[in-house]
DNA sequence: ATATAATGATGACAGTGTCAACATATAAAC
DNA sequence: GTTTATATGTTGACACTGTCATCATTATAT
């Protein structure tokens, strides 16, 4: 019992076809000649779906950030009594786990955001994740919602960057001592803790404001 | 007295009409054809200097590591008082002035680092110009060697990770408060400081080890 | 001066994204 | 139910790419 490709699920077909060859070569290795003939289709059907190729990438990131955020906001829900730490935790797994469908929201160069608002607007939830549950972690703070999107730009800013090293593959160039590169990652992570624990201390102790929470 | 181009400067002439070209279009939009045309020659001609398009741009990379690396460099040491403050502005302001150099080192899938070892030398020694500076700071430390990686892989971490948001053009779409985007760096400096300092105060009080300086 | 190697030019091939024109199948209007 | 219109799929073409094979020229070494 073959599936039938007709005119409703050829968009998703398509879709499919697209992720399998970025999977086997690459984003770079991606071409609507490619889909069209995973597909057994004429090289000019997927158009009838995507206006270019970069409309079905979009869309095809869109849907990654779609998954990562759900991913995160999951993981870090399900661990309550450190939902910053899973959270960071959960981003590098992501990125470890799925490192295609990462190198392509994260690696390669978006197209035209204007003609591509969906995406946007995922990305930007992926975002907000994160600013949000430093928001609620900066209650009583003066200045909590500044606050908060300089600790998110820093955190994210940090697992990002972390990430792509590992992704482009460099750090084995770097001849580290025995053990870096595999604890590299807790090692920031908790970098980025004192970083946002001394931050809190600092206020604390110049305020005095005790309705300031731990 | 226009500058002739014979067999002796071709090469030359290649890696700066490439250049340009990356300029004009970036780093996609570079073909050696382009190059070609650009120098009114064939549009094979590039190749007896360059064994394929990826030897060119492997070469045009190795270049920008070296320039960046100096820049790194003479920056930090023009600032003894506070080297590794100066060498993280300098990173951030290379990354903002010369945006298509750090695209094209930071931001562009690399070829096969078995193929250019060149490159791959000079990468390398950007990066110990951190490693080094780190590892001078830390003299006294047990382990002086492991920490001064792991510090630098974070610094580094945090600092390519921020420009590289930057230059996706992406906070623009964050919706953040006012002066967040501005500011952002000098928090996450900020941060980068804070986190090795209470590194190295949490070591102090462990140890008592008076003989590690601040 | 001659042989050899380096360099440049021309043409070809397979690949790409995508426009234009045509064919068919589905849906809407009557 | 027939006709019209719209949506979808196919075929062919164009300009572009990287690069191979081949030929012409130039510079170098013997």
């Amino acid at each position: 019992m073959t599936k039938v490709i007709n005119s409703l699920n050829l968009k998703e077909a398509c879709i499919q076809a697209a992720r399998e060859v970025i999977a086997e070569q690459g984003v770079e290795g991606l071409s609507m000649r490619d889909v069209a003939r995973k597909l057994a289709i004429s090289h000019q059907a997927p158009y009838r779906h995507f206006p270019s190729r970069d409309h079905l990438l979009a869309e095809i990131m869109r849907r990654c950030f779609e998954d990562f955020a759900e991913f995160l906001d999951q993981t870090s829900k399900a661990q309550p009594e450190d939902e910053l730490g899973a959270m960071g935790k959960a981003y590098m797994q992501y990125a470890d786990r799925q490192p295609l469908e990462y190198r392509l929201m994260f690696g390669t160069p978006w197209p035209e955001p204007a003609d591509h608002p969906d995406l946007v607007k995922h990305a930007v939830h992926a975002f907000d994740l994160l600013r949000t549950n430093l928001l609620i972690r900066n209650t009583g703070h003066p200045d909590a919602k500044k606050r908060s999107e300089f600790q998110a730009l820093f955190i994210w800013s940090s697992l990002h960057g972390l990430a792509s090293i590992k992704h482009a593959n460099v750090m084995q160039h770097l001849v580290l001592s025995k053990g870096v590169e595999n604890q590299a990652q807790d090692f920031m992570l908790e970098m980025i803790d004192a970083a946002l624990m001394s931050d809190r201390e600092a206020f604390f102790e110049r305020s005095n404001a005790v309705s300031f929470p731990i």
